[in-house]
DNA sequence: CATACTACTTAGTATTACTATTTAGCAAAG
DNA sequence: CTTTGCTAAATAGTAATACTAAGTAGTATG
């Protein structure tokens, strides 16, 4: 799916968050994860600028560790702050999500 | 709803465009009726860019008259491109909508 | 004449995703 | 031993977009 740029603005960051909160990860498994539901233009390059964003806002607890394969990775899980800034980011996707279905919806009236 | 800023970016022109899709309108208007359906924090100055936003990229057909109260109006309607751009919209929307309903249904399992 | 409501404009700022490049560890092929 | 390829992370610079804040103006009402 392509210029979904500006419809990401926001919500990469909450996708992120989530795909933590799911399990202990990492930037490249992250990247990984988006190209495989679909988000094929989401490069790499994004996903870290998003996780630096995440630790600067300290939502996140970080540990370097040595992977078995390849240079050391990064293993990312979500603080406390981390998993109220996720619910956050639900409450605001569902509250969006359901104007804009009302505003299509009057649509057809 | 506050704090949604950036989950607004790439939307919040989406709706405009739905909304003068429905019919002619105008700036003052635009704003009345965002606020009108919830989105109490959305600031007149916002739309207005946005407005001038979209005749700059030519999606929209303006017309500048006198109104019965006040200055006069510029009243908008879509041109072809306006409601192609339209479209489009409304497909990035309901991809990312079906792809952030997956992953948050992903957490149950 | 002052106030309030209508209506639009604009300058400056913050946030965020993208592009492109860089650095680096490890393994297998040649 | 060198090159290639995959894994893994960081960063500088750019573009897009919403926000704040302030300003300009027309009309009506008291």
């Amino acid at each position: 799916m392509k210029g979904l740029t500006e419809l990401l603005k926001g919500v990469l960051e909450g996708i992120v968050l989530q795909k933590i909160g799911q399990g202990e990860t990492y930037g490249y498994e992250i990247t990984q994860y988006l190209q495989s539901i679909g988000f094929e233009d989401i490069a790499e390059g994004t996903v870290y600028t998003v996780l630096l964003r995440l630790e600067k806002k300290e939502l996140l607890h970080v540990e370097k560790r040595k992977s078995e394969l390849g240079p050391p990775r990064k293993f990312y899980t979500l603080n406390d702050s981390g998993k109220y800034e996720l619910d956050k980011f639900w409450e605001k996707w569902f509250f969006l999500s359901r104007k804009l279905n009302e505003i299509k919806e009057n649509d057809s009236k």
